[in-house]
DNA sequence: GAGCCCCTTGAAGTCCGCTTGAAGTCCACG
DNA sequence: CGTGGACTTCAAGCGGACTTCAAGGGGCTC
């Protein structure tokens, strides 16, 4: 799995699809999908297969990455556009997205965190009160910021309309 | 539309789909569906419609919270199972599944946690060497490990082909 | 008892992120 | 040069989590 010198690359450190599949952990079929939604790109042989530079592995680890951090594939793809292509991103390009990601990952974070605190207030009350549940009550809150706080798997839970019951 | 005492439920404390979809922030179809698998409980009334219990609330905002947590639908009801279904569920019932819980939300604390020490380790190095960038790494690992560590977005890494690479 | 909004069901549709299948082509090894 | 495994395309399928639609019925207020 190291890239060890000497098995090398089959040729002047292009990959093919399995090869990439491989060394990327997806599965061939994915990224041929990735593909077609423009996240990697190929150059193809004379006979029309693709052959991926090693950059396009670090493309692939940025999209997986960006899905732990719940973004879509499109969102991923946008992201990717502000990447160089073939050449190795510049510490300036990557500052700008690596620390759009920082914020993102940090209040994934402190969602967790705050789920977690929750979690342990019921435990700790043993929620013999509706009224005081924190979890019941999250979701009550939930209702008034609209339709949903689950951006850990849909997107996006601004947009609600304006807050509906104080407790 | 608030829970203002007096204006009240609109009968002995049960609540329609619609006060409940308000209350809970899901769609009524939402939880038509919720019913469909078992997450939630209606009795009717003589005319059909279904009437739900304040305890509902608390079983929907279990689900959403197992949600976030990355449960699916059906897991977040092998967890509800373990609950009472109108009863409030004791300290000790709460704690059995909130403790497994505790382990999860730490695990995807302890994941977002790495990636961004990684992505900001990438900010330091520039990534200016492929071998040693950490997010590159990232997934070259993850090939070793079969296809995926995506457990926030989908269900089970496992069940694609058997790891390719040796450890 | 009229009116109106909320409710009912079942089937079908949508979106995302892939996977699978069929039918055919390429290419590296021996 | 032959062969078999890896590759190609395109279309269809799948699973999860819902939403939408159509046609009809309920229930609370005035």
């Amino acid at each position: 799995m190291t890239a060890a010198p000497g098995h090398g690359p089959t040729r002047h450190d292009l990959l093919t699809i399995g090869q990439l599949a491989e060394r990327s952990g997806l599965a061939t079929s994915a990224l041929r999908y990735y593909e077609s939604l423009g996240l990697i790109h190929a150059t193809r042989t004379a006979g029309g297969q693709r052959r991926y530079t090693r950059a396009t592995l670090r493309r692939v680890a940025f999209v997986r990455a960006a899905q732990r951090v719940g973004l879509s594939l499109d969102e991923a793809r946008v992201a990717l556009d502000r990447l160089p292509e073939h050449r190795v991103p510049t510490g300036t390009e990557w500052d700008a997205v690596a620390t759009s990601w920082q914020s993102r990952i940090d209040e994934q974070i402190a969602e967790l965190e705050r789920l977690k605190a929750k979690l342990t207030g019921c435990i700790g009350c043993g929620c013999l009160s509706l009224s005081r549940c924190a979890l019941y009550n999250a979701a009550d809150r939930a209702a008034a910021s609209g339709p949903g706080a689950r951006y850990l798997l849909t997107r996006d839970p601004g947009t609600g309309p304006e807050p509906v019951g104080a407790p």
